[in-house]
RNA sequence: GCUGGUGUAGCACAGUCGGUAGUGCAGCUGAUUCGUAAUCAGCAGGUCGUGUGUUCAAGUCACAUCACCAGCUCCA
C-alpha cells in the first residue's frame, strides 16, 4: 500500500500506524498532534492498512487545535474524578477558543477549587499518560457506564446511531465515552488555564438540571498561553460596556432599570449620524417612510400571533387576562403597525413592490439575566422595514435588501467581522412555529434558491427561524467572540393572510403578497456597541462625536482658536475648542484620551499665517493652511473614510 | 429565569487578627498664560449596594435581598 504525505509517498508491505509511517517519512516532530487521513481527522496511533492520503496536523491548524483542546478537556475530567470521585461526567468538547467539560457534582467548583483542579491536571500532564482508543458492543458499553454510575454517559450511548462504533478513550485510570480523536499522550498539554466555572443545562434545555461547566484553554507552550491571556486583557479594554461609559457614550441608572441605558450626548451624536445617513440612503432606494404608534391594543398582537407567542416578553399596560377592559402593550415589533400603512386603501399590483421604512423604537421585556450593555436592552431603536411584494419580485427585492445591508455594514467596517446564517425552522418544535410544512418548504426553498443564486456563503441554523418564516441573519462577533445578530432579512409567508393584505393583480384576482421583514443597519444600540468595540472608541471621522478639537496654546490665542472653530463648524464639522487655561501638553493628553480624530494646535505662528498645526490620532503632526484643513475634513466626512 | 463571581467617593483601587475609612485621577478654589500625552497648592467629596443578625465594637463575620459581570437558557 502507498501512504502519501503530500508529494512524499512511501510504500509499506504490512499495516502501519500513522506515527510509524510519518516517522519513516521523517516527518514526526514534537509539533505533530494528529493527522487527517483521506479527509478524516484521527490520532497518530490509527493503523493504516490501505492506500491513504495523510496530512499531519499541528496546533497551527484548526483541527489540530480542536484535538488538543479535546484532550485537554479529558485531562480536566480526569483531574476532577481524582479529586471528586462522586462527580458524574457528561460532555466535554473543544470549542472555538478552548474547551469545557460539564459535570454534575454536589461540590461547587469555586475559583479556589479550580486552582486545585489545575494542580491535579499539571500532575496528569507530567505523568505522560497515553490515550488508548477501544470500542465496545452497545450492551457492554451501557453496562460499563452503569457500573461506574455514569448515568449521563448511559444516556449518551443511547444516542449513538445503530451501526456506529461506541468508542472509549482510556488514559490511565480514567476512561471516557468519546468519539475522539485525541492526542497521543497527556504530556503535550504543557500550558493551560481554567478560566471560569458557570452553570449550563444538561442537553441545553432549561427544564433540565443545571450542571457545572468548567471552561479552560490550553496551548503547547507557556508563551502561547500568556500571549492568549494578554490578548483577552486587551479585548477587555475594548469592551463597549466599559469603554462606552468611559467615553461618555452611555450610562445606566439603577432607578431607571435594567436594560434601559441613558444615551449621553456623544452617543446620541453617533446614533443621529447613523440614522440620518441610513434614512437618506433608504429614500434613495425607493423606501417610503412611516411613523407608527409605540403601543397598541392587544387586539393587534392577537391578529399577528405575537400575543400567543410572546406575551411574556411584552410590556403590558393593564390586565392581559381581563377581557372586559381595554388592554394595551408597548410594541415589541413594527410589523403589524406598518402593515396598516399598506392596508390604508386597496392596492394594485402596480404599486408593488412597496418598500416601507421606519426608525422604530421597540420594547421587549427580556429576562433579567439577558441584558448586556448596549447589545441586549429592553428598549431599542431599529432601522426597520417591510417590503410588500408580488412573487415575481421576491428575488430581486431580497437581493436589494442584502445589498443595502452589505453597503451599510461595509461602510461601517463591520462587514468583515460578519457571517451569514440561514435560519430555518425545526419541524419538531411545533410550539414555536406557525404555518404548514408545505408553506415552510416553499419559503425556505425560495430563500435557498435566492441565497445560492447570490452566492451567499452561509451556515444553516436549525430552529433559528421566526415563527412566521425563515431568516437570513447577519451575525457579528463582539470583542469576546460572542456572536449576535446585527442585521436580519426575513421572508414571511404567513402574516399577509392574517392581516388580509391583498392586492388586485393584472387578472383582477385578489392575491396575497409576500412580505420581507428586514433591517438595514440593525438596532442602533447594538450597532453602536459593535462600533465602539471595532474601533476601540477611535471612530472614523464621520462618526466621531467630536471630529476636531482646537487647542489654543494659551489664552492669548483664544480669538484665533474661535475663528478656526467657526470655520470648521460653518463647514459642517463637529468641532470643540478647549479654551481652558491649561498647559498645551495637558490639553493634548486629554484630547488624545478622548480619541478625537484631529487636534488643531494653534498659537502665535498659526495665528499670524492663518494656519493650523494638525495632530492626528496617531501622533503625526503637519502644519497647513486653515482653509486646506477645512477642505480635508469636509472631504473625509463626506466620504466616510475609515 | 438558572449557576458562579463581584459590590468601598464620579472613575481606578487600598483597607492586616473585627476597634468608627484612605491613595491616585476627576471635581471645586487660587496661583501659573505655557508649542505637541499629566504645572503647583489648598478644599470638598463615603450610612462601605441594602436590610437583619452575631458582638462591648462590623467595610471586615453570618443570613437575606438588590445591582453589576461571566456563562447557560431565551431573543418576534
Amino acid at each position: 500500500m502507498v501512504i502519501s504525505f503530500a508529494e512524499n509517498k512511501l510504500t509499506f508491505d504490512s499495516p502501519v500506524t500513522v506515527y510509524e509511517a510519518a516517522q519513516a517519512a521523517g516527518l514526526i516532530s514534537r509539533d505533530v498532534l494528529c493527522a487527517r487521513i483521506n479527509g478524516e481527522v484521527c490520532e497518530l496511533t490509527r493503523t493504516l492498512d490501505a492506500d491513504a492520503e495523510v496530512e499531519l496536523l499541528t496546533f497551527a491548524s484548526t483541527d489540530g487545535k480542536k484535538v488538543f483542546w479535546h484532550t485537554s478537556s479529558h485531562i480536566l475530567a480526569q483531574a476532577v474524578k481524582r479529586l471528586f470521585p462522586e462527580t458524574k461526567l457528561t460532555i466535554g468538547p473543544a470549542v472555538d477558543n478552548g474547551f469545557y467539560y460539564d459535570f454534575d457534582s454536589e461540590v461547587s467548583f469555586t475559583p479556589e477549587i479550580l486552582t486545585k483542579i489545575e494542580a491535579e491536571m499539571k500532575k496528569i500532564v507530567k505523568e505522560n499518560i497515553k490515550l488508548e482508543r477501544y470500542t465496545l458492543p452497545r450492551e457492554e458499553a451501557v453496562k460499563f457506564m452503569q457500573e461506574k454510575g455514569e448515568t449521563y454517559k448511559v444516556a449518551l450511548i443511547a444516542r449513538v446511531p445503530e451501526g456506529d462504533d461506541i468508542s472509549f478513550y482510556r488514559q490511565g485510570e480514567f476512561t471516557d465515552l468519546c468519539a475522539g480523536p485525541h492526542l497521543f499522550s497527556t504530556a503535550a498539554v504543557k500550558a493551560f488555564k481554567l478560566t471560569q466555572c458557570t452553570g449550563a443545562y444538561w442537553e441545553g434545555d432549561s427544564k433540565n438540571k443545571m450542571l457545572q461547566r468548567v471552561y479552560g484553554v490550553s496551548f503547547p507552550t507557556k508563551d502561547e498561553l500568556n500571549a492568549h491571556l494578554t490578548m483577552l486583557e486587551e479585548a477587555k479594554k475594548r469592551d463597549h460596556n466599559k469603554l462606552g461609559r468611559e467615553l461618555e457614550i452611555f450610562t445606566t441608572v439603577d432607578s431607571i432599570g435594567q436594560g434601559l441605558p441613558v444615551i449621553l450626548p456623544k452617543g446620541v451624536t453617533i446614533m443621529q449620524t447613523l440614522q440620518r445617513w441610513i434614512e437618506d440612503e433608504e429614500t434613495k432606494r425607493g423606501y417610503l417612510r412611516t411613523k407608527t404608534p409605540l403601543m397598541a391594543k392587544r387586539d393587534l398582537y392577537r391578529i399577528s400571533g405575537h400575543w400567543d407567542h410572546y406575551l411574556d416578553g411584552m410590556f403590558v399596560l393593564g390586565d392581559p387576562y381581563d377581557e372586559t377592559k381595554e388592554c394595551f402593550a408597548l410594541r415589541p415589533m413594527t410589523c403589524p403597525f406598518q402593515y396598516q400603512v399598506y392596508l390604508n386603501k386597496k392596492r394594485s399590483y402596480r404599486e408593488l413592490p412597496m418598500r416601507l421604512g421606519e426608525t422604530s423604537t421597540l420594547f421587549r421585556n427580556e429576562d433579567s439575566g439577558e441584558m448586556h450593555g448596549l447589545i441586549r436592552v429592553r428598549q431599542f431603536t431599529i432601522s426597520e422595514g417591510h417590503l410588500v411584494l408580488r412573487p415575481d419580485q421576491l428575488e430581486e427585492e431580497f437581493k436589494g435588501c442584502l445589498e443595502l445591508a452589505k453597503y451599510c455594514l461595509g461602510t461601517l467596517g463591520l462587514l468583515e467581522d460578519c457571517t451569514f446564517r440561514f435560519s430555518q425552522w425545526d419541524p419538531k418544535n411545533t410550539a414555536k412555529y406557525e404555518g404548514t410544512p408545505e408553506q415552510w418548504d416553499e419559503a425556505q426553498g425560495i430563500m435557498k434558491t435566492i441565497l445560492d443564486n447570490l452566492g451567499v456563503d452561509y451556515e444553516i441554523g436549525i430552529d433559528e427561524a421566526a415563527f412566521y418564516g425563515p431568516k437570513l441573519d447577519i451575525q457579528c462577533k463582539n470583542v469576546y467572540g460572542k456572536e449576535d445578530t446585527i442585521v436580519t432579512i426575513q421572508i414571511d409567508m404567513l402574516l399577509a393572510e392574517k392581516f388580509g393584505m391583498y392586492y388586485t393583480d393584472r387578472d383582477n384576482q385578489q392575491k396575497l403578497p409576500y412580505i420581507i421583514h428586514r433591517t438595514s443597519m440593525g438596532c442602533y444600540e447594538r450597532t453602536l456597541a459593535l462600533l465602539i468595540e471595532k474601533y476601540a472608541g477611535a471612530f472614523p471621522l464621520w462618526l466621531a462625536p467630536v471630529q476636531v478639537q482646537v487647542l489654543p496654546i494659551s489664552g492669548t490665542y483664544n480669538d484665533y482658536a474661535e475663528k478656526v472653530g467657526k470655520a470648521l463648524s460653518d463647514a459642517g464639522i463637529r468641532v470643540d475648542v478647549d479654551y481652558r487655561n491649561e498647559k498645551i501638553g495637558f490639553k493634548i493628553r486629554e484630547a488624545q484620551l478622548s480619541k478625537v480624530p484631529y487636534m488643531l494646535i494653534v498659537g502665535e505662528k498659526e495665528a499670524e499665517s492663518d494656519e493650523v498645526s494638525v495632530r492626528a490620532r496617531n501622533g503625526s503632526t503637519e502644519t497647513m493652511a486653515l482653509a486646506d484643513f477645512v477642505a480635508k475634513a469636509v472631504k473625509e466626512n463626506a466620504e466616510k473614510t475609515r
